[in-house]
DNA sequence: GAGTTAAATTTAACGCTGTTAAGCATGGAT
DNA sequence: ATCCATGCTTAACAGCGTTAAATTTAACTC
């Protein structure tokens, strides 16, 4: 009964959820399928192969909704960057899973979609990638420190303040981290992606009124 | 002749830039120093506190300017942007090395300083904070791809070309790489730039009006 | 100067990794 | 009945980070 490229991809990111980025060999995977790990160089090519192919299947996970006709861009766009966030940290280490890969025919298609938007509301071309450039920038690099925190320790009270003790010599950073509980929240999020698409709003508007 | 710390950390960097992370083991440095490879487990605990010193000094490279009397914040803050996509972008895989590291205190006294400039210039703590912590994100994810793509396969234009055209079944996303030369250029990064320093601004006046 | 001691390094080895090569079973088409 | 591609196993390789123990080196004390 022939292994399926997909139930092997659908098994290791179950178990990069278990074991971690880390621990995710291929003789441990090979196991889990009941099968030995020479096996999955059938289905791929080698290794990376398969975290390729394990990045896109969780990036697709949350689709893109078309944007409506009359719908506001900047909302919809900002609803786009909280499913990919969502997608994300719906597993573990997908930030540096995600970091190395080629994008794929999906990640391809949903940037193509999201540029036809972006012009049709107005953008010029440059704007419109470059623009979607910095929300890409911005929620991998968020992501990544978002999930480093997480493995490095939970969100364990006790251990909050203690990092908190450490921070003594720098009462600014001090002050703001005891305000607004960490760099990566849910709040925080939201707040760059506001920045940015505010951002883009001015620089739609400007380029509208200059013409 | 006793083997320093910073020597190791030097030519650890060094031979970073020759062969690149994946290829950074500890024989291979051990071997560069004049060494065998269990030595280096005396001047660090494992790999990890020595790539985090790495990274760390890297950093460092490009130091923090303070905010003149007077001087506008954006473009100081823009200028301490460049320094450190600069530094970045000095040595090879830098991204991915520090995409794991704990901050170090030199990172931890330049957040510091750029905080207080911003208290100064007027931004409530948390606008201070979470603004900053947008660009770091972007600056972070911005530089992972763009090393990303480097790895790949340099910037030879006839690959470029050849990459165009595979884009074909996306015609906005070839239209607008053809345009803009890749999606990681001097000029996107800064537009993004731009565009999170203007979400700013516009943050600081809504709330220095609103007083 | 001989002896002690701590610092710095070597040698040897362990368990693990991704990957390759060669062989063996299975099942459908000729 | 034979062939052949498919899909897997077994065996092995080279390399990795890391540990334990033995050993050299250098400095300081008596």
């Amino acid at each position: 009964m022939a292994l399926e490229r997909d139930t092997i991809v659908r098994t290791a990111i179950r178990l990069l959820d278990e074991v971690g980025l880390e621990k995710l060999t291929l003789r441990r995977l090979a196991t889990e399928l009941g099968v030995q790990a020479p096996a999955l160089y059938w289905h791929f090519r080698n290794k990376q192969e398969l975290l390729d192919e394990m990045a896109e299947a969780i990036s697709v996970q949350e689709p893109l909704r078309p944007l409506a006709e009359g719908e506001p861009w900047d909302e919809w766009l900002a609803e786009w960057c909280r499913g990919q966030r969502r997608a994300f940290k719906a597993h573990r280490d997908t930030a540096r899973l995600t970091a190395g890969t080629h994008p794929g025919t999906a990640t391809l298609q949903t940037v193509e979609t999201i540029l036809e938007s972006l012009l049709r509301a107005g953008f010029t071309p440059t704007d419109a990638i470059w623009g979607l450039g910095t929300l890409a920038s911005f929620l991998g690099g968020f992501v990544l420190e978002e999930q480093a925190d997480q493995e490095r320790g939970s969100i364990d009270p006790a251990l909050f303040q203690e990092a908190l003790e450490s921070l003594a010599p720098y009462p600014n950073v001090r002050a703001v981290m005891a305000e607004t509980g960490g760099p990566q929240t849910e709040a925080s999020f939201e707040h760059g992606l506001a920045l940015i698409l505010s951002g883009m709003r001015a620089r739609l508007e400007a380029q509208a009124g200059g013409r």
